[in-house]
RNA sequence: GUCCCGGUACCUCAGUAGGAUAGAGGGUUCGCCUCCUAAGCGAAACGCCGCAGGUUCGAUUCCUGUCCGGGACGCCA
């Protein structure tokens, strides 16, 4: 759990301190308590390592010049043994530290030793965190909306287990409710509209043919003059295909039930299939879950009952017009909004209220992480309103808010795959484009930000895919480890201790930019964002390549620094598996 | 109307706990493979950081207002 970063800026503030603890007591400077001051990392490499604006901040209290400060500072620090070799005095009285080189191999040496762990912390130790998302609704094909979800969301749980925090991710299934009755209604009128005549005709001529069978139906959009849908249905072709394999299974026998019965039997058949299928196709996409956890469950034991009972035994609920309403305003929300409707039905906020007290009372997690698509924002203080009102600390719940997905091709939007001719789903998206670069593509742009897919360079095969400059950069490395190993020069967990450091720009920079990785990582988990760590991989590449550019390794100059530079290229190849195992892309050897 | 998000290079986007010359990739132009993978590197060009005020020694960053784009405001989910 080493982080050099951290370890050279605390011992820089400690120096600085005790530099002025002795300047005061020889009478130099007044002891008047200095303000906080900061330490940071210039963005001008000739600023040095680390700049502290101590003098000037401190100018004001001391009643000094800041440059003279700098200056009585410098005199007074003790550098022997520490990380730093020097410091100068720049502009108006910033302070530049510039590191030693024990330091740099410190830091290789630390990934060396860290292996797959180096990047870890502990910030979450002991506490549980559970992350939702997807939570696609079951009753038909994801989206592209969800790939973004899929990654993000498996992105941030990565995360906070490499910060940790002891993760479960669940997908919400909504297996009850409004959207079932009317994925059972659609069900039902496929199902009658093939025991039409008209539907005989259409099965006896493609009934060994899915697509056939399905775009005649389906006519132009679903609704065709043969075969019409009224309003407030699903028409997808989905649909269609469950309806037509239940009756290829089980006959026309359902014709003859109660609509009620009918479609209890079609959603019954055709649920845990759509409900399987997202499994899979998550899992394609390399997305475990912990959890599959039932909407219906919540019905069946009363949760959801429950939860409007108890906030109208505290007082907070109100009839109006047959339905029941819940205060939501006195607990901050915009404004109050039903519970139960008049006609006794709950509306789908309550078992979402019943949903999270389960996952932060019943289950007790710490935190409850969920990403959300951006044009679910206005619930989010709905749902808090109602946790508060329930004695639950809403600060458990944190909600990513996702912008929309908009998929280019050509400059031009695009609605549907080139390969399939079909509307751009998940599974359609991943037949067009390598899964490592949708994972990566996905992680590009933080949540919060809209985000335009470009399909072209997502398929594109060449440099000006990102994914492949990073893979390209690690396969670059394993191809010099190998040829070492095939010159004898290089055998596996040779120690590198004490590593000489030649001090290039581009070797000092890239393993300063090693040593930010676990402070990337753990401020990454902490704003939920995965795109920090592509683009932290991203930035190790191209410095990687300078350096391949700027230093030989096979033919350094002296076998000490060749095996410096080794020990480089092995930190570096372990840091980018590393971060490219946060967004569960692969790291291939050759390409 | 109220609320949320965004407005930075020709395009897609970073950045900012207020600080020293504003960044990357793509695109455009020009260089670099007898030498560890050219899926690479280097160089050039490209900017009223939406606009106007305010706070500050200092604002692209904070505050207010304003314009433009997207979204949310249901007894839908």
């Amino acid at each position: 759990m080493t982080n050099m970063m951290e370890a050279a800026q605390a011992q820089l503030r400690e120096m600085l301190m005790s530099a002025l603890g002795v300047l005061v007591a020889e009478g130099k400077v007044p002891g008047e308590p200095v303000p906080p001051f900061k330490i940071e990392v210039p963005a001008d490499k000739s600023h040095g390592d680390f700049a502290s604006n101590i003098a000037m901040a401190s100018a004001k209290a001391l009643h000094m010049a800041p440059r003279a400060i700098a200056e009585l500072l410098i005199g007074a620090m003790v550098f022997e043994g520490s990380y730093f070799e020097r410091a100068e005095i720049a502009g108006p009285g910033f302070m530049n530290f510039f590191l030693e080189k024990r330091w740099f191999a410190d830091t290789v040496q630390a990934v060396l030793d860290e292996q797959g762990d180096y990047g870890k912390s502990e910030d979450g130790k002991g506490k549980r965190a559970l992350v939702e998302f997807v939570s696609a609704n079951p009753t038909g094909p994801m989206h592209v909306g969800n790939a973004r979800g899929a990654a993000l969301g498996d992105g941030i749980a990565a995360l906070l287990e490499w910060t940790g925090w002891g993760v479960e991710r669940e997908f919400y299934v909504n297996d009850a409710g409004n959207q079932i009755e009317k994925f059972g209604k659609s069900l039902s009128l496929r199902y009658m509209q093939l025991c039409t005549d008209k539907g005989q005709l259409v099965y006896a001529a493609h009934k060994d043919d899915d697509d056939a069978l399905a775009a005649a139906i389906y006519g132009e959009d679903g609704n065709s003059a043969d075969f019409p849908m009224p309003d407030d249905v699903y028409l997808g072709k989905d649909i269609i295909l469950h309806a037509f394999h239940y009756y290829q299974e089980n006959g026309a026998a359902l014709a003859e039930l109660s609509e009620e019965e009918r479609r209890s039997k079609l959603v019954g058949y055709a649920l845990p299939l759509n409900i399987e299928g997202l499994e899979r196709d998550l899992r394609s996409y390399r997305v475990e879950y912990d959890h599959w956890f039932r909407e219906s469950k919540l019905h069946a034991d009363g949760s959801v009952d429950r939860i409007i009972d108890e906030l109208t035994k505290r007082g907070f609920t109100y009839e109006q017009e047959g339905a029941i309403w819940f205060k939501a305003e006195q607990f901050g929300a915009d404004k109050d909004f039903v519970l139960r409707r008049a006609n006794g039905i709950p509306t789908y906020i309550v078992p979402d209220i019943a949903y999270h007290m389960d996952k932060l009372e019943t289950r007790g997690f710490d935190k409850a992480i969920n990403v959300l698509g951006a044009d679910h924002h206005g619930y989010v203080p709905r749902l808090k309103a109602a946790l508060k009102a329930l004695d639950v600390d809403t600060n458990r719940l944190d909600v990513v808010l996702m912008q929309m997905v908009m998929l280019f091709r050509n400059g031009q939007p695009a609605k549907l795959s080139k390969r399939s001719g079909k509307a751009i789903g998940l599974v359609t998206l991943l037949e067009d484009i390598p899964l490592d670069a949708a994972r990566f593509f996905f992680n590009m742009r933080e949540a919060n930000s809209h985000f335009e897919f470009d399909l072209d360079l997502a398929v594109e095969k060449s440099s000006q895919n990102p994914v492949y400059y990073v893979q390209y950069a690690h396969a670059r490395i394993c191809s010099i480890l190998r040829n070492l190993q095939a010159e004898g020069l290089y055998a596996e967990g040779t120690p590198m201790k004490e590593l000489p450091v030649s001090g290039t720009a581009q070797e000092t920079e890239l393993i300063r930019h090693l040593a930010d990785f676990p402070a990337t990582v753990a401020a990454a988990a902490k704003v939920y964002d995965p795109s920090r760590v592509t683009k932290y991989a991203t930035e190790l590449a191209t410095l990687f390549h300078k350096f391949y550019d700027a230093c030989s390794v096979k033919n350094a100059e002296t076998p000490e620094l060749r095996e410096s530079r080794t020990g480089l290229c092995r930190a570096t190849a372990q840091t980018l598996r590393n971060a490219m195992s946060i967004l569960k892309i692969d790291c291939p050897e050759k390409m």
